[in-house]
DNA sequence: ATCCTCCCCTAC
DNA sequence: TAAGGTAGGGGAGGAT
């Protein structure tokens, strides 16, 4: 394997591989010695296997080189990688793996050289480690194929890491190479019992050996009935079902007391206590549940899938993106295509400026000059959260999107967190939507801060470094046509005027010299692209920017409609002035600056063609680009770089969604079988709702899951699933369906597959999808039988197959049948109508349809409610304590008492009496025991906190404090002390307010 | 060739 | 503390 400097993982990498090799022929001699008395399942297998040892210079001589078909290898040289490169290398996991399936697996999964880069470090660092340990699948040539008997089992034994955890992984190990870690604590016997049995051939065989040999662990259709859950084993010391996952009961008993024998037991009070000093040799699933405020954010909690959904980010950016392509399409159909004349298109491309800590920023003078970043939690020093969006302020200093807190803060000390505001993004979205919606002859919604719009209609053409050049040539628009700078500046202005948020708009004939203009214009301004695609001045202005443009902000004379002779003039004139232009250090272009292009693929250009930049990329072929990122990736990348993109807008108009998924891999943490079901079924009601939603039913179940891989070590986002395994598996469902029920059950079977220890889950993932039947090019994810295609509930519903003659048809413009085809809405056309002749920007239409559709896109934004609930049962609390006059009964307590939140006034606060206080923690201790929120119980200690802090606290009138009245102080030492023994009866530690 | 299936990759 | 979701394009390998 090549060596890089820049790769952070490559240290990592380097310390198992010398202590590797070290071991390596010792090691390999020993197993195939082992290996010659295995299992006969092993044997059969691998019937007619040869295996040899790579690693030295030749094959051996006892094979030619030409029977063999496979090799075995975790990582290979450059050179062996040549050498190899007419065989098929797979990693040691195949043969691990075919081990464990009792059957041999395709091969192709655990290629080598297919992802030459994509996971090399990492893979062969988990491979060397295991290697260490039982060598016998590290370096292993194999001729000849076993029959494949059984089904195939479905995984992929890659490993899972982000970037970040990369650079956690190595600096941790660069800097603090003794630091204790996670699984470094003494569970690691039993880890490397298990990893054994997972990596090593020759172990595996041992334990498939003393298994059942009827096939116990193969993995037939069946679920396995010892594994269903009436029938698990219940550790009574463990505190949960124990799976045997791969390992033979028997053996499994073995390796449960071994594992036992160290450790306290573990029930749900001793699992809570902290281990004071020593080593801890519970699994470190175990250990991290036993922290009060993990078990609390993590699956075991019920209600965590609801409430893990309210706060990621990320599953409102998808949610809000599919129902804005959903509302959008809908309401594309019910008006008229735009039919346009032209072949140049012109497309544009809006995008808020850093949207999420703009609307943090709306309106707060005070926090604009700050750098500022948006990110859950409190923003204490301690915070690792990741950053959602940051201010351009923020980006000076190098913080991006997506960066964790703690490296942030390391480029910026400064930086100010402000949390998520996820309803004010929705209800801007929800504006910026309808602007663009009335202002489109189509549009694609991208994601919640950004449309890519066609305008071709309503701007007139100015391609050409001449801007005014088709205009002049005598093609001109008609009177509803602005110059796309007027149009640009003036959605522009809409939408800050609208939203309080700045967007950017870039302008190009294409989506993708649109998508390039807008990275130009950020933030805060606007840049029309005029070079066409492929022409000498785009491919020249995509080797790098000279110039970028700002403008001022969008500040335009009220009646600054253009007339077309005053735009023909102007852009005369004014033509380097479509853009204002600025200076800037010239700053080369990427390839990663190409849409599409991610850091898989900027990593292949730059190690196998040394490629970086665009104009680097431009000097390659596109055979050459095909051969190294297949021919759609290639052929993609070779246009691309000359600004060329045949691509049409999705609207969605005619597509339906193809899939519906939920899945969940933070947080995910089990004990027991019960556990897993509560959460798969609780995705599965998730999976279901949204099938609902959308008036789907599908029939193809896929369940993903995530596994812990204990071979990895270091330190990771908090509660995140760390290192991982991933695997899925597909089934089938007798009939379309929308069932949580049916589509929990297959899931649950699916997982039962896989056997995992419930502890080692990571991620859950539940996809309910297409179902391609055969010759019928239609998607199977089909709509029930209202929204059924053959259904007439649809006003612009087409005979299918010209559907599809139109979805294919490369130039949708000017199609002799398309506009009969079209069926002109009746409630669309006045909108419409009012759009075209104003060349003014258009006003939102009011349709009131799509309003409505928009507004019941609220995915989850229940948080609010909760807060207020809670709030008002608290103020309905503290205002019994309040003196009411006459003060006696105490109807207080539920939130159904007085709804007088009116009566504030004219109450005197004489501070509370004993039985409020007595009530208060009743009610509080409920919370904790009850209910074991403890994020009420914060919530509720912290109101009273702060109330006692700053508000009336402080004995308005201490003359009336006779002996049944307490100071609010004393009254909080009371509270506070009371509820805090609870918790940490319950929970074995205090609840920090902070 | 072309289709299908199981992934990986990308974007926000 | 913290909330690493998700749909869809496309590549590789096998089936047809
Ligand atoms: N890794 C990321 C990237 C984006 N987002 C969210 C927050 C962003 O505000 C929003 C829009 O993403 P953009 O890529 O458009 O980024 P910004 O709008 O923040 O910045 P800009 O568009 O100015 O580059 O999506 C996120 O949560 N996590
Ligand atoms: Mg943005």
């Amino acid at each position: 394997m090549q060596e890089q400097e820049d790769d952070p993982y490559a240290a990592v990498e380097y310390r198992d591989y010398a202590s590797y090799f070290r071991n390596k022929r010792q090691k390999l001699q020993n197993q195939n010695d082992e290996r010659a008395s295995a299992a006969p399942n092993v044997s059969q297998i691998f019937e007619g296997v040869i295996v040899y040892v790579n690693g030295y210079t030749d094959p051996p001589s006892h094979l030619s080189k030409s029977q063999i078909t496979h090799i075995i290898a975790s990582n290979l040289t450059q050179a062996k990688m040549k050498e190899f490169k007419n065989y098929k290398v797979a990693k040691p996991e195949w043969v691990v793996e075919s081990i464990k399936a009792n059957t041999l697996l395709p091969w192709h999964r655990f290629n080598v050289l297919r992802t030459p880069s994509s996971f090399p470090k990492l893979e062969s660092s988990m491979n060397l480690k295991a290697s260490q340990r039982s060598p016998i699948a590290t370096d292993l040539a194999v001729s000849g194929v076993a029959p494949i008997s059984g089904s195939e089992l479905q995984d992929s034994s890659l490993g899972y890491l982000d970037e970040n955890e990369n650079d956690m992984i190595a600096s941790l190990l660069d800097q603090h190479p003794d630091v204790q870690h996670e699984s470094d604590f003494g569970l690691d016997q039993r880890n490397q019992s298990l990893e054994h049995s997972n990596t090593s051939a020759t172990n595996n065989g041992m334990m498939l050996d003393k298994a059942d040999p009827t096939g116990a662990l193969s993995l037939d259709d069946s679920v396995n009935p010892s594994l269903s859950i009436e029938n698990q084993p219940t550790d009574p010391l463990k505190g949960h079902p124990y799976t045997p996952s791969l390992i033979p009961p028997d053996l499994s008993k073995e390796l449960a007391s071994k594992r036992r024998e160290p450790s306290v037991p573990i029930d749900q009070t001793e699992s809570l206590q902290m281990q004071p000093g020593g080593v801890d040799n519970r699994h470190p699933t175990l250990i991290e549940l036993s922290v009060p405020w993990n078990r609390l954010n993590s699956s075991v909690q019920p209600g965590f899938v609801e409430k893990y959904y309210q706060s990621s980010r990320l599953h409102y950016l998808s949610a809000w993106k599919a129902k804005l392509r959903e509302v959008t399409a809908l309401y594309q159909k019910k008006r008229p295509t735009v039919l346009s004349k032209s072949k140049v298109r012109m497309i544009m491309h809006v995008d808020f400026d850093c949207f999420f800590a703009s609307v943090a920023s709306r309106g707060k003078p005070e926090l604009v000059d700050k750098p500022i970043g948006v990110a859950h939690g409190s923003g204490g020093s301690t915070s690792n959260s990741e950053i959602a969006s940051c201010n351009y302020k923020a980006r000076e200093f190098g913080v991006k999107n997506g960066m964790h807190l703690k490296s942030a803060r390391a480029l910026c000390p400064d930086l100010v967190v402000v949390p998520y505001e996820f309803q004010q993004y929705e209800d801007i979205s929800i504006e910026f939507y309808k602007i663009l919606l009335g202002n489109s002859d189509e549009l694609q919604a991208v994601s919640v801060d950004e449309a890519l719009v066609d305008v071709t209609s309503k701007c007139f053409p100015c391609w050409g470094s001449k801007g005014g050049a088709a205009i002049k040539s005598g093609q001109l628009g008609t009177p509803a046509q602005l110059h796309p700078k007027v149009f640009a500046q003036k959605i522009r202005e809409r939408i800050y005027e609208t939203t309080g948020c700045h967007a950017s708009v870039g302008i190009g004939p294409n989506v993708l010299l649109a998508k390039l203009a807008t990275k130009r214009a950020k933030p805060h301004g606007q840049y029309i692209w005029q070079g066409a695609p492929g022409s000498e001045e785009t491919i020249l202005e995509l080797q790098g920017p000279q110039t970028i443009l700002t403008t001022a902000p969008p500040v335009i004379a009220p009646d600054a409609a253009v007339s077309i002779d005053d735009a023909s003039s102007q852009s005369q004139q004014d033509d380097e002035l479509i853009n204002t232009k600025v200076t800037q250090p010239a700053k080369r272009l990427g390839v990663k600056d190409l849409p599409g292009v991610g850091s898989k693929i900027t990593r292949e250009l730059e190690e196998r063609l040394s490629v970086s930049t665009i104009l680097e990329l431009q000097k390659v072929t596109r055979e050459v680009l095909q051969q190294v990122c297949g021919a759609k990736t290639g052929d993609m990348l070779y246009k691309y770089c000359r600004g060329i993109d045949d691509s049409t807008l999705e609207s969605d108009r005619d597509k339906a969604r193809q899939s519906v998924s939920a899945e969940i891999s933070w947080g995910v943490r089990f004990e027991n079988q019960i556990q897993v079901e509560v959460f798969v079924n609780d995705l599965a009601m998730e999976v279901s709702r949204r099938l609902i939603e959308i008036d789907m039913k599908g029939r193809s179940v896929v369940m993903k899951v995530m596994k812990r891989n204990p071979a990895v070590k270091g330190h990771w986002k908090h509660l995140g699933h760390g290192p991982v395994d991933q695997f899925a598996r597909t089934g089938q469902l007798s009939a379309f369906t929308d069932d949580p029920n049916l589509i929990a059950k297959e899931s649950l079977k699916l997982l039962q597959q896989f056997n995992f220890d419930v502890l080692d889950i990571r991620e859950t993932y539940e996809n309910i999808a297409a179902e391609i039947l055969k010759g019928e090019g239609d998607s199977a994810l089909t709509k029930n039988e209202y929204g059924n295609p053959d259904g007439s509930t649809r006003h612009d519903d087409k005979p299918k197959s010209e559907e599809w003659k139109e979805l294919e048809a490369v130039d949708p413009v000017g199609q002799e049948d398309q506009g009969n085809d079209t069926v002109i809405d009746q409630d669309t056309d006045n909108a419409q109508q009012q759009d075209l002749p104003s060349p003014q920007i258009c006003k939102e239409e009011d349709t009131a349809e799509w309003v409505e559709a928009m507004q019941s896109m609220r995915p989850r934004l229940l948080e609010c409610r909760e807060i207020g609930e809670l709030r008002g049962l608290v103020d309905a609390w503290k205002e019994s304590t309040l003196l009411r006059l006459p003060q006696s009964t105490r109807e207080a307590e539920g939130g159904s008492s007085s709804r007088s939140s009116s009566g504030q006034t004219g109450l005197i606060d004489i501070g509370p009496c004993p039985e409020d206080v007595e009530q208060f923690i009743e009610f509080v201790v409920q919370v904790v025991e009850m209910e074991r929120d403890l994020e009420r119980v914060r919530l509720l200690l912290s109101w009273l906190l702060r109330r006692v802090q700053a508000g009336g606290i402080p004995p308005a009138h201490p003359e009336l404090l006779e002996g049944h009245r307490m100071t609010w102080d004393a009254a909080w030492e009371v509270i506070s002390g009371a509820v805090q023994e609870r918790v940490a009866m319950l929970y074995g530690g205090s609840l920090s307010l902070s």
